[in-house]
DNA sequence: GAGTGGTCTAGACCACACG
DNA sequence: GTGTGGTCTAGACCACTCA
């Protein structure tokens, strides 16, 4: 068990403040060189701090101390960028891709059309203190929101929404589980294949009740922590 | 990058239905030598899985393909046992230990009571067709249950407060992240030390808006999923 | 008792990041 | 160009599970 006695050395060091949110940790060769071990061995560590959140890995550039997660709360409206702000965070987001697209077969089913019916897509790339933490894929129903694409895709949806359409989220149901990144998400993210993740799929009702949209999120799994409060109804 | 595509090999003979929920795959050595690697490349492939939540380890046991997971609403009362029941799954609880104790730092942190203030802390492990999925500790304060320790604590709180005390819970705080199970909470869920797992923290609060007690629940992560209905509020 | 998974060693090559 | 992380090889020993 001797990972785990170094995953624990680490994980002083980061509570006694010696390595801060952001630092980069020295190279996995001279870590292992001073814990006495093999790379293999001391990467098994590295990979146990990075699913407890306390560490995270930029795609070949190494590893790194994780920041504070950011607390989100699915039952507010408030989107990433307020989100970030309200928190003392510094919120940006990158369009990756904006355009109408025959559904999915997985936007199809969550938004009960059929097959190859054509939506919106928009994906987008959000950082957090200049560090990519989220992927995400909207998917929308034009029949509510005719000519979305000639308006400003870059900024909040919410907002154009709003101005635009005068249409409000006023429901979401969600579902939250953990998976792995991979692929362009992975790229996106500046994440090794595989590192650990948490999805996040939601579908959004206005205040007519009509559903409009859905969102399918990827975050590094270090960088939030879902937070809410709930009056409880009887199940 | 042949550790993707061993995953990918995996991945759809489970989603051929050639290994399906519960069955244990090959031993190591053997899919090792039948992918024509190393068994350190083939682990690798095998945690992406497990990461994804298509496969688990019970600890010294094996490989197994994950069965569906639980949908798990945190703003319904309902407790583990009808949860698992209303969707057709068995549920099993284990008590584990139930007594009285001064509040560990998180704890007191969490019901807002001064460190070693004496609380009720009761340790439970729950199964879910008879997979153990779940290490959930109670802290309960004691002001609002007093003797709660002479009732038979085996059967679901819920029931007990409102039987007993005339309590239902009303209102719920909680916090969803990720982290891995490590010491006695990985022995009691059978796995492997370092398994990614879900960590929520609820803080509960009765009729009359009194904060009664909280909840600590390690997951394996592959056995939930969270789900709710939000009316969302402006932030 | 045989075989398994958990853990560890001691290397290697490559493509990429960074200076 | 140097060094890094990503990936992979080919073993080994041990403690445990299970038949």
């Amino acid at each position: 068990m001797q990972y785990i006695k170094i995953m624990e050395a680490i994980n002083e060091q980061i509570d006694a403040g010696l390595l801060t949110a952001g630092n980069k940790l020295p190279a996995e060769r001279k870590l292992a060189e001073s814990f006495n071990t093999t790379r293999i061995t001391l990467r098994e560590s590295l990979a146990l701090l990075e699913s407890e959140g306390k560490l995270y890995r930029e795609d070949r550039r190494g590893w790194f101390v994780s920041p504070e997660p950011l607390r989100y709360d699915p039952t507010l409206t408030t989107n990433f960028s307020s989100m970030a702000t309200d928190q003392g965070r510094v919120a940006r987001s990158e369009l990756l891709d904006a355009k109408l697209v025959p559904a999915s077969r997985r936007a199809a089913s969550l938004l009960s059309v059929s097959p190859f019916t054509e939506v919106y897509r928009i994906d987008r790339l959000r950082f957090l203190d200049e560090r990519p933490v989220m992927v995400v894929t909207n998917f929308i129903l034009p029949e509510y929101f005719p000519n979305l694409l000639e308006l400003d895709v870059t900024t909040s949806l919410t907002d154009t929404y709003r101005e635009h359409y005068n249409t409000l989220y006023a429901k979401t149901r969600y579902r939250v589980s953990t998976t792995s990144l991979l692929g362009e998400t992975a790229q996106a993210l500046r994440a090794t294949a595989g590192s650990p993740a948490m999805f996040i799929e939601r579908l959004n009702y206005d205040q007519h009740g009509r559903m409009i949209d859905c969102d399918l999120e990827y975050w590094r799994h270090d960088a939030l922590s879902i937070e809410s409060v709930a009056t409880l109804s009887k199940g």
